[in-house]
Order: C-alpha cells, then sequence, then structure tokens
RNA sequence: AGAUCCGUAGCUCAGCCUGGUUAGAGCACUACACUGAUAAUGUAGGGGUCAGCAGUUCAAAUCUGCUCGGGUCUACCA
C-alpha cells in the first residue's frame, strides 16, 4: 500500500513532543547531529556550568533556548557542534543551603561537625536535583552532552585550576595584599557581602558624627592658601561618622573639580577666630546666609549665629598634596611607627578622590586606610601608609593614650560602656579640632548573626593581578561580538576600564582550595616574607606528591604519613590542610587557609573540561577560543568577565568570539520573580500544559533575547494558535488532498517558468525569507528570524497562497497545474520547518518526519541532521513580490468597498477601476489581473489614464529628495505645491519639471523630486492606499443577480454536503423547490452550479416531503440532498 | 555611589542606527462578512501628550542634553 502523509485529529503540541522525544532517543538523534558532521568544521560552544542545587527556573529555558538554537542552526549550516555540558558544584549557596538542612551555623563548622564530614553534605548535596534538571534538560529539547559533564568538584578540575595558579603565580599575578572587607568583631570573622545582604543586616542608628578640624602645614605650596587668609592657621574640615578612626587617619581626599572655600568665622565651641576650608555647595550646612560678612565683633560667644567671610576659592586639584599635621598624635600612630608598617609611607597630605561628593559632610573625607575601601585605594595610590589602631576584637590597641584598649563601639553588650567615639569628639572641641559635633542618623550594616555593626577591616587575601593585563583585556574585548552591542561597550567595557585586581580568597570550606604552602616559624603561624618566609605554588597533583614525599623525608617523623602511600586522593579541606610541605630553607610550610573564589572554577572551564594541560592537548586546541556562549547578562562581571580575564591573562586570547547576554523573565506584570510574591512560573508545567516549542517560540519571538522578557502564558497559547495553529492547518491542508491524489513528489520537479504566476510568487517569497531568516541567524537575531518566518506562514502562505489556491488541489483531474500547486507547496513546508528547526525543535521535526516519509527527498532521518535552506537569488523576483503586495492590497480595498455598500462577496459585480500613474504600474497589475477578479468576486478591471480625464491627482512633495536642496526653503514650496491645479499637475508631468518662485528666487523641481497621487475618481466611491486607487462599479444587472443567486445555493449546498458527513469525492443527487426569480436564477446556472456541488441530477420539483430549508437572499426553499449510489 | 538597559494603543511589541509631514502590527473589545483549511480568516471601528522638559533642524517617536519612572549589575553574592 502506498504510503500516506499522516493526518492529525489535532493540535496537540505536548503529545506530538513526546512523540518525537521518543523518536531521537531511539535514533539517538543528538549524537547522530554531531556525529555526522565528524570532519567538518567545528563551532566551539561552551556550556556554562549550573549549579544543580536549585531548581531549574523558566528563566533558565531561556538561555538555554538560545544556546540550544545556536547550535542547532550551526549544525544545519554544515559546521559540527560539540556541546559539553558541565556543573558547578563549590560555592557559598552550596554552604548555606547545608548548614540550613543541618541547623548549624558556620562557627559550628570543626565543632559540632567536621570539616569532613560538612564538606561530605556538600558533595552530596551539590547534584541534588540533577535529576529534574535532566528532565528539563530533556523536555524543553536541549541537546547538551550530559554523559560526559565536567564537574567542579573533581580533582581533575582542580588540577587544571592549579595549574592555571602556578602559571599565574610565576609570571607574578598572583599575590597577597590586604583588602578591607566588611568584619564582625563581635563574632570574630569576616563577613561577605552575600551575608551582608541578607535581609536586616541595613539598620538606622545614630551615630556620633564629628567635623574635625585638621591644621594645615604652612610650606611653600601652602602659601597662597596663608596669605588669602592672612593668618598662620588653617583647617581643613572633614566630617567623619566614625570618630574611632580618627587616630588612623593618614590623609585628607577631596574630589579634583569641587570647588573649595577659604572660610573666616568662628568655632562654635571655643569661640576662637578660625579659617576653614570645605566645599562651597556645604557652606550652607554649617553657617547661615544671613551671617555672611556679619560683624565679628557682634558674636554673642553662644556657638549660635556665628558670622563668616569667604576669603578666597580653589579646586580641589589646586589643593593636592598640600600637608597637615596629624590630628591626634600619640605613640602607636607616630610617623616612626607609620614608616614601619610602611617604609616609604608619606602620610597626612590632601588627595584627590572621584568617590568625593558634596552630599554629606564637607566635601573633604577623612581618609583612614584601613577601615575602608576607597580609603584604602586612594591611600595605596598616594602612597599614605595604612595604620590599623584597632584589634581584631573591635578595641583600640595599646599606644593610644586614655584611648588604649577601649572597644570602639559596644561589641560585648556592656552596660557601663561609654561611647569611645563621644570621648574622642570631646576632646576634639576642647582642642579647637572640631568644629561640628551631633548625633547624626544613617543606614549601617549590621553582623546578621550578632546584630553588632561591622566594621571594614583589612584582612590578608590573594589576588590576580588583571590590572597588570588591563588595557590587552580591553583591546581583546574590542574583538568579541557583543550581542547587545551595549553590553560589551558599555557593561563589561566600563567594568574593563575600572577593573581592580581580582579578589580570589574565601575563607570558607567547600571550594577549590588554594595551593599555595608558606613556611612556618616554630609557633605554627605563617612567616612574614620580611623574616625570610618563604611560599610555594603547587601546580599539579604529580608536584604535591612528590613534595610529600620530600617533605616527610627532610622533616622526618609523621610528616605527611597519612599520604605516602597513595599520595592525595581528594584535593579538598580538610585533606590538602593536613599536607605539610618543606621549604628550599628545609623549614615545614602549610598551605593558606583560603578556598579560592567559585568564579575562577567557572572561569578556568575552557582548561578544566579538558583536564589541560595533563590530557586533551589537542582538543583543547581545537575547542579554544569558543565561538558562541551565552548567558544572563548578569553574568556579565561573573563569567563572561573570568572567562575573558584568564584567557587574557594566561593565553593572550579572548576565550569567546561572539557573546549573547539575554535579560531576565519578569512576570506579566513586570515583577521579578521571587518565590515570596509568589509568581515564579514552573516550567515543567508550562511544557506540559503547551509544549516546549510554544514556550521557546514565544520566549524568542516576543522580545529580544537581550530584553527584559514579561512572561505571559496568554503569550503562549497566542503562539500555539496562531502560528503552530495555521501551520498545523497549513500541513492538514497539504496532507488531505496529497493523500487523496496520491502526491509524493515523484514527478519531475517543474521548473520555475512552467508554474503559475502565484506559484512563482509564493517561491519567491520563500526564497527572500530564507535569505532574511539566514541573515538574522547568521546576526545572532533569533528574534528577527522567527517574526520573519511567523510572517511568512501566516500572511503569505496561508492567508494568500493556500486561500487562493484551494480550488487548485480539489478541483480538476491530477495533471500539470495540479502538480505546481502540490510541488510548491510542499516545497514551502519543507522549507518552513527547516527554517524554524532550530527554534521549534519538536514540530518541526514531526512535521520533516511526515513530510520525508512519503517523498524521502532527504537521506536523513531528522531536520537537525539536514542541511539548512539556501536561498537561490535566481528565483528571488522582487517586481513579482511587489505586484502581488499589490494584488493584496487592491484585493483588500475592493473588500473595503464592498463592505461599505454591504454587498457580500458571494455576489459577483461587473468592474473595478483603477487608475494608473504610469505604464510601469498597468504592466503589474494586468499580471496579477486574474488573481483580483477572483478574490473579489469582479468580472473586469479597467485602468484609467489621465487622457480620460477621469482622475484627480494630488501632488506633494519628496521631502527626502527635496529636504537637503532647499533647506529652510522647504516649507514655501510644500506650500506651493498645496496649491497646484490638476492643470499644474499635468504641466509638471508633461514637461518633467517645473519652476516656481520662492521668495522672489526660482526654484526648478524635477518630476522625481515630487510624489504625484491618484486622489479621486469623481463620482465613484473610491479607496486608496499609497499610489494605489480603486473604484467598484456596484450596478447589480439581473444577470448578475442571478449568478449571485446561484453561488449563494451553491454555498447552501455544500454545507449540506458537509454536515452529511460526505466525502468530497460523492457524486449526489438534488432536488428543490423554487420559483420565479430564483428558479431562472438556478436554471440559468444549472452547469456551473452541478459542476461545483458534484450533482448528478439536479431537480426542480414542486413538492418535497422532508428535506432541508434554506435560506437565500432572505427566500427560504427546500431540498433534499441525497448521495448517489 | 557608579555603569547599563528599558519607557510608543488596555496588553505584547515594530519603527529609532540612517530625521521626512496621517506613528504601525498582533492580542483584546465592538459590528458585519466569509467559509469543502474551521481551535481558522477578512473588513470596519474606537483606542496614542511616542514618559517629561529643553535644544539642534525647514522638519524630531527618531539626533543631543537634562529630569522622572522601572529593571539589572558592580561595591569579597552565587
Amino acid at each position: 500500500m502506498e504510503l500516506k502523509y499522516r493526518e492529525f485529529t489535532g493540535l496537540n503540541l505536548p503529545a506530538i513532543e513526546q512523540e518525537v522525544l521518543a523518536a531521537w532517543t531511539a535514533g539517538q538523534a543528538f549524537e547522530k547531529s554531531v556525529s555526522l558532521r565528524e570532519g567538518a568544521t567545528p563551532f566551539v560552544f561552551y556550556e556554562g556550568p549550573p549549579s544543580a542545587n536549585g531548581l531549574p527556573g523558566i528563566h533558565h529555558v531561556i538561555s538555554r533556548t538560545l544556546k540550544d538554537l545556536v547550535c542547532r542552526y550551526k549544525t544545519m549550516q554544515g559546521f559540527q557542534v560539540k556541546r559539553k555540558g558541565g556543573w558547578d558544584t563549590h560555592g557559598l549557596p552550596i554552604e548555606l543551603g547545608v548548614e540550613k538542612e543541618l541547623g548549624i551555623t558556620k562557627e559550628d563548622i570543626g565543632k559540632k561537625i567536621s570539616v569532613e564530614e560538612y564538606n561530605a553534605k556538600c558533595r552530596e548535596a551539590v547534584l541534588r536535583y540533577k535529576d529534574k534538571w535532566d528532565d528539563i534538560t530533556r523536555k524543553m529539547g536541549y541537546w547538551v552532552d550530559l554523559n560526559d559533564p565536567y564537574i567542579t568538584f573533581k580533582n581533575e578540575y582542580i588540577e587544571t585550576l592549579w595549574w592555571l595558579l602556578s602559571e599565574l603565580y610565576k609570571k607574578g599575578l598572583l599575590y597577597e595584599s590586604v583588602s578591607i572587607q566588611p568584619y564582625s568583631p563581635a563574632a570574630g570573622t569576616g563577613l561577605s557581602s552575600h551575608e551582608l545582604n541578607q535581609p536586616g543586616t541595613y539598620k538606622d542608628v545614630k551615630d556620633t558624627s564629628a567635623v574635625a578640624m585638621f591644621r594645615a602645614t604652612k610650606d611653600a605650596s601652602s602659601a597662597f592658601l596663608f596669605d588669602a587668609a592672612g593668618t598662620d592657621e588653617v583647617f581643613f574640615m572633614a566630617w567623619t561618622t566614625t570618630p574611632w578612626t580618627l587616630p588612623s587617619n593618614l590623609g585628607l581626599t577631596v574630589g579634583p573639580d569641587i570647588t573649595y572655600v577659604l572660610v573666616k568665622t568662628i568655632n562654635p565651641y571655643t569661640h576662637q577666630t578660625v579659617h576653614v576650608v570645605l566645599a562651597q555647595n556645604l557652606l550652607g550646612k554649617y553657617f547661615k546666609e544671613e551671617n555672611k560678612d556679619a560683624d565679628f565683633a557682634a558674636y554673642a560667644n553662644d556657638g549660635k549665629n556665628i558670622p563668616y567671610t569667604i576669603l578666597g576659592s580653589f579646586t580641589g586639584a589646586q589643593l593636592e598634596g598640600l600637608r597637615y599635621d596629624q590630628l591626634l598624635p600619640y605613640e602607636a600612630n607616630s610617623p616612626e611607627r607609620v614608616r614601619e608598617i610602611t617604609p616609604d609611607a608619606d602620610p597626612f597630605r590632601i588627595l584627590l578622590g572621584d568617590f568625593v561628593t558634596t552630599e554629606d559632610g564637607t566635601g573633604i573625607v577623612h581618609t583612614a586606610p584601613a577601615f575602608g575601601a576607597d580609603d584604602y585605594r586612594v591611600g595605596k595610590k598616594y602612597n599614605i601608609g595604612i595604620l590599623t589602631l584597632v584589634d581584631r576584637q573591635g578595641k583600640f590597641v595599646d599606644g593610644l593614650g586614655e584611648f588604649s584598649n577601649r572597644y570602639v563601639k559596644n561589641y560585648k553588650d556592656d552596660k557601663d560602656y561609654v561611647d569611645v567615639n563621644v570621648d574622642i569628639s570631646v576632646k576634639l572641641k576642647k582642642e579647637n579640632r572640631a568644629f561640628k559635633v551631633e548625633k547624626y542618623e544613617h543606614s549601617y550594616p549590621h553582623c546578621w548573626r550578632t546584630d553588632k555593626p561591622v566594621l571594614y577591616y583589612p584582612l590578608d587575601a590573594w589576588f590576580i593581578r588583571t590590572t597588570a593585563l588591563r588595557d590587552r583585556m580591553v583591546e581583546l574585548n574590542k574583538t568579541i561580538n557583543w550581542k547587545p552591542k551595549s553590553t560589551g561597550e558599555g557593561r563589561f567595557g566600563n567594568w574593563l576600564e575600572n577593573m581592580v585586581d581580582w579578589n580570589l580568597s574565601r575563607s570558607r570550606f567547600w571550594g577549590t582550595p588554594l595551593p599555595i604552602w608558606k613556611s612556618v616559624g616554630s609557633d605554627n603561624q605563617f612567616i612574614d616574607e620580611r623574616e625570610g618566609g618563604e611560599e610555594i605554588c603547587i601546580g599539579s597533583i604529580d608536584e604535591l606528591n612528590k613534595e610529600i614525599r620530600r617533605a616527610a623525608e627532610v622533616l622526618g617523623g609523621d610528616t605527611n604519613k597519612a599520604f605516602l602511600e597513595n599520595g592525595i586522593q581528594d584535593l579538598h579541606k580538610p585533606y590538602v590542610d593536613d599536607i605539610i610541605l618543606v621549604s628550599p630553607s628545609g623549614k615545614p610550610m602549610r598551605r593558606v587557609p583560603d578556598l579560592i573564589d567559585v568564579w575562577f572554577d567557572s572561569g578556568a572551564m575552557p582548561y578544566a573540561q579538558w583536564h589541560f594541560p595533563f590530557e586533551n592537548k589537542e582538543t583543547f586546541k581545537q575547542a579554544f577560543p569558543a565561538d558562541f556562549i551565552a548567558e544572563g547578562v548578569d553574568q556579565t562581571r561573573g563569567w563572561f568577565y573570568t572567562l575573558h580575564a584568564i584567557a587574557c591573562l594566561l593565553f593572550d586570547s579572548v576565550a569567546y568570539k561572539t557573546v549573547v547576554s539575554n535579560g531576565l523573565v519578569l512576570d506579566k506584570n513586570g515583577n521579578k520573580m521571587s518565590k515570596r510574591l509568589g509568581n515564579v512560573v514552573d516550567p515543567f508545567d508550562t511544557i506540559e500544559r503547551f509544549g516546549a516549542d510554544a514556550t521557546r517560540w514565544y520566549l524568542i519571538t516576543n522580545a529580544s533575547p537581550w530584553d527584559n522578557l514579561k512572561f505571559d502564558l496568554e503569550g503562549i497559547r497566542e503562539v500555539q494558535r496562531k502560528f503552530f495553529g495555521t501551520l498545523y492547518n497549513t500541513y492538514q491542508f497539504f496532507a488531505l488532498y496529497a493523500n487523496v491524489d496520491g502526491f509524493a513528489f515523484r514527478e519531475a520537479y517543474i521548473q520555475m517558468q512552467d508554474r503559475p504566476e502565484i506559484d512563482r510568487w509564493i517561491l519567491s517569497s520563500l526564497h527572500t525569507l530564507t535569505q532574511k531568516v539566514t541573515a538574522a541567524m547568521d546576526d545572532y537575531e533569533p528574534t528577527q528570524a522567527g517574526r520573519l518566518i511567523e510572517d511568512f506562514v501566516d500572511e503569505h502562505l496561508s492567508n494568500w497562497y493556500v486561500r487562493l489556491c484551494r480550488r487548485r488541489f480539489w478541483k480538476g483531474e491530477y495533471e500539470h497545474d495540479k502538480i505546481c500547486a502540490y510541488q510548491t507547496l510542499y516545497e514551502c513546508l519543507e522549507t518552513v520547518v527547516r527554517l524554524m528547526a532550530p527554534v521549534a525543535p519538536f514540530f518541526s521535526d514531526s512535521l520533516f518526519r511526515q513530510l520525508n516519509a512519503v517523498t524521502n527527498r532527504f537521506t536523513v532521518e531528522s531536520v537537525h541532521h539536514a542541511y539548512f535552506p539556501k536561498a537561490d537569488e535566481s528565483l528571488i523576483d522582487r517586481s513579482l513580490e511587489e505586484r502581488m503586495q499589490m494584488a493584496q492590497d487592491a484585493s483588500s480595498l475592493i473588500l473595503s468597498l464592498r463592505k461599505k455598500v454591504n454587498i457580500k462577496v458571494r455576489q459577483p459585480l461587473q468592474r473595478v477601476l483603477i487608475p494608473v500613474l504610469d505604464a510601469g504600474m498597468k504592466d503589474q497589475l494586468v499580471l496579477i489581473e486574474d488573481l483580483i477578479r477572483s478574490e473579489v468576486n469582479v468580472k473586469e478591471i479597467e485602468y484609467l489614464t489621465e487622457t480620460e480625464g477621469f482622475i484627480k491627482k494630488k501632488i506633494k512633495p519628496n521631502f527626502i529628495a527635496l529636504g537637503k536642496r532647499l533647506g529652510a526653503r522647504m516649507k514655501a514650496v510644500s506650500a506651493a505645491l498645496a496649491q497646484f491645479s490638476q492643470e499644474d499637475i499635468s504641466r509638471f508631468e508633461k514637461e518633467g519639471q517645473y519652476s516656481l518662485l520662492i521668495d522672489s528666487e526660482p526654484v526648478i523641481l524635477q518630476i522625481s523630486e515630487v510624489d504625484i497621487t491618484s486622489e479621486d475618481i469623481p463620482g465613484w466611491t473610491v479607496a486608496g492606499k499609497g499610489r494605489l486607487t480603486v473604484a467598484l462599479d456596484i450596478t447589480i444587472t439581473p444577470e448578475l443577480e442571478q449568478e449571485g443567486n446561484a453561488r449563494e445555493f451553491v454555498n447552501r449546498i455544500q454545507k449540506i454536503r458537509k454536515d452529511s458527513g460526505f466525502e468530497l469525492t460523492d457524486r449526489i443527487v438534488v432536488k428543490v423547490v423554487a420559483e420565479g426569480s430564483l428558479k431562472t436564477s438556478l436554471e440559468a446556472f444549472r452547469d456551473y452550479i452541478s459542476a461545483e456541488i458534484l450533482a448528478d441530477e439536479l431537480e426542480f420539483v414542486s413538492d418535497i416531503s422532508g428535506g432541508t430549508d434554506i435560506e437565500i437572499n432572505d427566500i427560504v426553499l427546500k431540498t433534499i440532498v441525497l448521495k448517489k449510489g
């Protein structure tokens, strides 16, 4: 038996997807899509590893759709696209999850639970939801190789990381330094910003704030200041909400472009006349306008209404480098001590910093490098040294006089605590060193565990010197194709310009250990480098094992006993921490306790996924850098950065050539999806209800991937109905008739010139579509591609081609014209399914398989193994596409006229008039005349030319052409043209140019510089669009009315046929009771009617028992329709 | 605090790069048609201070600046 195209019973995308999935599994479709391209040019894709300790969400579906469609597309373009999957398995979320599950806190680790057990728990938790992830991967149709994924906690993976780190170390790009971090003295631990962002950590508190007065040093560079003041004493005013940091002050920072003023005034506490410097914008905070230039003698010694006089103004830049006297000198912060810590430090100077604002304070920022990140950075730049006069318990160190050993905040809940900040402020007041002291309410972070304020504190950390290669990174970034471009230039480019060194250190448990060992003294403390401390960075497991053995030999005893037999088995804590190595000078070395930032894990995946350079050297070479990666835009400074940084630092290369960053998925109201709001969309549910294809199509076509997407299930429903529904209908239509006629594309391919106009048109459109879709996909614009396909299927294929060609499929014999129609429609379907396959992999493959099962035009079994269609330019006929557009417009206009006068389409009309403005237009119209006539049921089209004097024309300037030439005279010309009479216009047309007088200047217009359209046909009802105008003759002659009746009758009988469940080919016998004009109509068109309804007999009788009542133009007829035989 | 994206009809989005005189489409709503594809389709209708202000220009949704609103990222988050 002959193979038939499958006819569906209804569009059920989820069910179709189930079938396709089963076929993919059975046929190993994914594996084949890779193996079939063996030897082809590789297209390299990197999978950004998800963390499987959380459930997949709808936002994962969008980025994975994006990745998947690019990979499928490139495969169809002939590339071999391997997609190695991966899992991100380290990091804080996993630790926090485990802690929550076990009901413990960080302090309990090592006490209630050993690090070994803890890490074992983490390792378990890491792939907790792997099943769910595998499930969504499968159901959404994401093709990625999960048989051999890279997993970041594996020894091989970590070994590559160690190798990378040791390479960085060798290049001097990995170094230890202090950084300023949030620190909780009450808890005795550093806090990550993650912890700082816990709800409730930022609280409004009232702190004692002080405006301190720093006495300027008089020397050559500051002479201008003292000259302006006319005194020997000038103060810089600086504000702080943490007076306890004042003893550690080493600098004052001003904004380079801020204007500062020198003011003569009176200290409200000591009532002495003083000269102070502060930002001009902030004068109002300290002085009342009415006291400006007030009489100093009249001051009442009450601290109120202090007079002031401005003596001069300067920019911050002018103040740079000026010196001042230390505010609170003690033994512990003497310049000698400063230089003990930082040998060549040059403190107590005015510095410039971009971070200074005039929002608060004085515009001069008190700078204590140990206690603020900005302070530290600017301090380092100017080399002012660093003082940390507070210990890790949060109290002052010795050598600070009356403040020694006092807690800077009440960390111990001491009832009798006296605020040291107040005492410092009081001291300043007494010494004429405070200008204003007050309680200040602000938001300040607190430790989420102890509820005590944190302080920013310098802690040791390891850094990658990314700044060393900043320029190279910027340069390489310019070669990357960013989608959207602005992310690369703006967000990322900017980030690179302002990059700081990468702080790698994390004081955690479950992560990649930093492979650095440092020598320790007899007290087991690390020996400072300056005191002969040594360190080593391990770059491989082999090297570590060698060092383990060497240390055991040199140090003897039980050293590394546990590791001697089999070497190290697990590169995690606590095992690595048990290893003692030996320094070149024979001292024992211990590992620094730090783990590394998990972002290093993922940024190193190009190398670590292949265990490079220990294995797969050739594979790596083939797969670096990536041609394409894609993730959410939130990864810009995350994965996109770490990939780029590592590749640039170690390989002097980009890590990826194209990167697409997709936006967020919001709920339909534009809110972020969160569990708290209960507006998260379950991807499993969505896919089960609407199918993965509709979901994918919606996600891709609704908005550009990089725009935020307001996710609305209604939108998926619409996609399902409109796009998939239409395509499904088109396929069903094809299958229905192709099965009847046995079309299997067995006949020779009919050459284009032998096909009718409409076939050539749809094929031309199809090739234009292919061209545009290919361009869009090559440009990583799947949204454009999807919308183009949608448009084609809906507007062109279904609502024009199929609608106009319906009769060709069911009328007449199986011969040339019918075969043309089948071949054409088949080719459209076959091409469309391939064009859409990357985005909608299931339905496209289903249709592809149904079509190919009958025709065997492709040797591959899946659309995803086929090649992407190639546009054939020679089949593209622009003028044909243009005139078909004109046919559509004309039809639409005529239908609207019919509507206006209430004449239904079934009623034939005699003629339409179309004014033609030039010969070309008529040539085009003649070619599509038949289409228009049958579409709108009109017998003839008449073309009007101006010579008949019928058309009223309208002229307007072609602004684009004229604008440049005329400039300001444009308006006058426009007005002049509006006054043109019909005679003016025709003279213009005849002569090809026209001379106008504008402001007594001649302006010569060319015919090409104006647009002439037909406006009206006097005496007719017209409709127009652009250059096209139509007028409809609405006279219904008796003949036309008869034909209309006949058509009505046919329509009613067809309905009865259908309602009675007759087959398309059944012949029938019809009896009808008709009289008068209706009978005349039916008799006149008897042959036509019989042919249309496949009636062997059409009998007029005087009465019928039973039968059906039908109504034609308000007259009821009785009829009976019987199947013959 | 800095960076960046977005703001066009009730909703989802085109148009903006490259300025051109009536700002489009789909959905939704209303009415009328059509129907051998029917979970479709056509026609018509209402619906817009193109977020606001200022500037450049003969001409601004489009270019520039500022403001407002929303989102995201960075400041040891993963």
